[in-house]
RNA sequence: GGGGCCGUAGCUCAAUUGGUUAGAGCAUCGGACUGUCGAUCCGAAGGUUGAGGGUUCGAGUCCCUUCGGCCUCGCCA
């Protein structure tokens, strides 16, 4: 076999005369009868190969017969393309290789879809043939900025005294918290592991071990339904580091993202990055991961709004509701039919009742009024007051929600988003990074009588506050912190609790009894006995990173093999039925079979 | 578990109100061609319209069931 010399794509007029030898897969071919030109792909790229029957009459008869995706090596001189016959579409696109010799390594059936395609190719084919589709320059690309990516941030923990250390994929099922993934052990019949929902537990002991600072880039399993920027299998980029309090962490993992967005994108992260208080994201932005890219803050109106004689209104604040909204700059274009049809709907998908709106106009008189079905319910003084409260202008759409302020809160979030894009309110190639700080530790839950963990169990409440585990726990501040890109967020820590009576408090307020957290959490509360040192840690999305630095909503893109909405893999068939032996040797009884499941239906 | 969109040739899409033999571009196969680069030109082949059932003289089109993909609500401490 000839061996390489050169990748396709670094050819250059720098090579020119030189002898090299290229390998790869033929991306495509224009046979001219007597000159042949084939672009050859690799990794790296395309370089365009000519056979010429006077420079090798063997070579050129051979290159007729080849065809799209056959692998070939081919031996040549690189020269310069004539004058006018460059391509400035192809980075090689001034040279050309004069081949003199052809293998052909591997013929190739033709593909079920077009590598070139321009074309957006049904992605459920591009997934039984992922070795195709991965073929593609911009999924390789994206390869490439993951594996760049995981190398910057293994090099800059590595220089700031971090070790990688592995933890346990066959873990300990903890019914908190989502869905495990379940493995039957062999040894111990009628015992599961669980795969890690994360190394949260494992990271926390390293730190008691005296590791001090710990990294890993690890794979995760949640086993709740995928969404466009969700997999049930995902990889983390998991931190823990000793001695710490929040700022520490929040400057030392600030630093791994403001590298990478450096060296991948050449984009300048604030240092430090901006942070905002769980309180104003929520009052503000209606949610805690808000997309600062734009204002069109949300505005609580309901002081305003009781006064009106609005029932809807009156009525919600009555019951201790709110009315907030949003005022859209330009949005008294969206037609009457837009915003009571579509806007709507879109609202009322994430639970609002209704959609009121006013848009603001100029009257014959010149002077700027609402027009809306709801403003003859206020008299002008409020409407002023209104209009004040918004900062409202000729041409904005003032839309507003009544209902509890959570439920107000989940429909404003998304709807100022949409709006904001729609809009055109930001630069869709813009970051905006912000810290969330300042969460509550817990929320109350009411259908279950008891409190819940904002982020986990094992986040300390800031210390001015530690009081009030006894006496006020829905005011306890905590010590977590959320990184926030354009709305969406990539990580999030926090610092740990590390005195096992503060953390056995904890559990109390969670409803988990004495009983649950020893057989759930016995281990780790042992461990925190032992001399646990006060620390904290972050743990970044990798898969929605990067995300963001290619540009794609669909997290299927930067995945190798991703999996389908039902958690199959289209070019394996997984999951798939097991042999009776396999299930024997677990001692495990399937009570209905993939393929009865299938023929019932 | 709920809601929505989609499924027609290998790929991307057409097909009027239910009406003749389901078309086009690309890909494929054959031929021509010395500078192309989304090559060009000539020709050919390619279909159980996801599957099953129903209504009808007649179904890609309407109805029912079902399979699959995507988006989404719930869910994701």
């Amino acid at each position: 076999m000839l061996k390489r010399t050169h990748h396709c794509g670094e050819l250059r007029l720098e090579h020119d005369t030189q002898t090299v030898v290229v390998s790869g897969w033929v991306n495509s071919y224009r046979d001219h009868g007597n000159l042949v030109f084939v672009d050859l792909r690799d990794r790296n790229g395309l370089v365009q190969l000519v056979f010429d029957p006077e420079a090798d009459s063997e070579c050129h008869k051979t290159a007729r017969n080849l065809r799209c995706e056959w692998v070939i090596a081919a031996k040549g001189i690189v020269r310069p393309r004539g004058e006018g016959l460059e391509n400035p579409k192809l980075a090689t696109g001034q040279i050309e290789i004069l081949v003199t010799e052809l293998q052909v390594l591997n013929t190739s059936k033709t593909p079920p879809f077009e590598i070139d395609a321009a074309e957006q190719v049904n992605e459920e084919l591009r997934l039984q043939y992922r070795y195709i589709d991965l073929r593609r320059m911009d999924m390789l690309d994206k390869l490439s900025v993951r594996h760049r990516v995981t190398k910057i941030v293994r090099d800059y923990y590595d220089e700031n005294g971090f070790w990688e250390i592995e933890t346990p994929m066959l873990g300990k099922s903890t019914p908190e918290g989502a869905r495990d993934f379940l493995v039957p052990s062999r040894l111990c019949q009628g015992a599961f592991y669980a795969l890690p929902q994360s190394p949260q537990l494992f990271k926390q002991i390293l730190m008691v071990a005296n590791t001090d600072k710990y990294f890993q880039i690890v794979r995760c399993f949640r086993d709740e339904d995928p969404r466009a920027d969700r997999q049930a299998e995902f990889t983390q980029i998991d931190v823990e580091m000793s001695f710490v309090d929040a700022d520490d962490v929040m400057s030392m993992n600030e630093g791994v993202i403001r590298r990478v967005f450096k060296e991948i994108l050449d984009v300048d992260i604030p240092n430090p990055v901006p942070r905002i208080s769980y309180q104003q994201a929520v009052d503000e932005y209606g949610i805690d991961r808000p997309d600062m890219r734009f204002e069109m803050k949300l505005k609580d109106i309901s002081d305003i709004a009781k006064e009106s004689t609005f029932k809807v209104f009156t009525s919600t604040v009555e019951k201790g509701g709110i009315v907030k909204g949003l005022c859209a700059p330009g949005g008294a274009k969206y037609s009457r039919s837009d915003i009571e049809k579509t806007l709507t709907a879109f609202v009322g998908e994430y639970g609002a009742k209704g959609l009121a709106w006013m848009k603001i106009e100029k009257n014959e008189q010149g002077h700027v009024v609402p027009k809306s079905s709801i403003s003859k319910f206020f008299n002008d003084e409020q409407l002023a007051q209104l209009l004040e409260r918004f900062d409202a202008n000729e041409g904005d759409l003032i839309l507003l929600v009544a209902d509890k302020p959570d439920a107000a809160n989940k429909a404003l979030a998304p709807l100022r988003v949409r709006l904001g894009r729609e809009l055109e309110l930001f630069d869709p190639n813009e970051f905006k990074f912000v810290w969330v700080v300042d969460f509550p530790l817990f929320e109350w839950n009411e259908d279950q009588k008891r409190y819940d963990s904002l982020h986990h169990p094992f986040t300390c409440p800031v210390e001015e506050d530690m009081g009030k585990l006894e006496t006020d726990p829905a005011n306890i501040c905590s010590q977590a912190y959320d990184m926030v890109v354009n709305g969406s967020e990539i990580g999030g820590g926090s610092v740990r609790i590390h005195n096992p009576q503060v953390q056995a408090k904890v559990f109390d307020l969670l409803n988990i009894s004495k009983k649950q957290a020893e057989d759930r959490f016995g281990f780790f509360l042992k461990a925190l006995e032992y001399g646990a040192p006060p620390h904290g840690g972050i743990a970044f999305g990798l898969d929605r990173l990067v995300m963001l630095l290619t540009g794609t909503e669909n997290i299927r893109d930067v995945i190798a093999f991703p999996k389908t909405q039902r958690g199959q893999c289209l070019m394996t068939n997984a999951p798939s039925d097991v042999d009776q032996a396999q299930l024997d040797e677990l001692n495990l009884r399937v009570q209905k079979h993939l393929h009865q499941i299938e023929g019932d239906a």
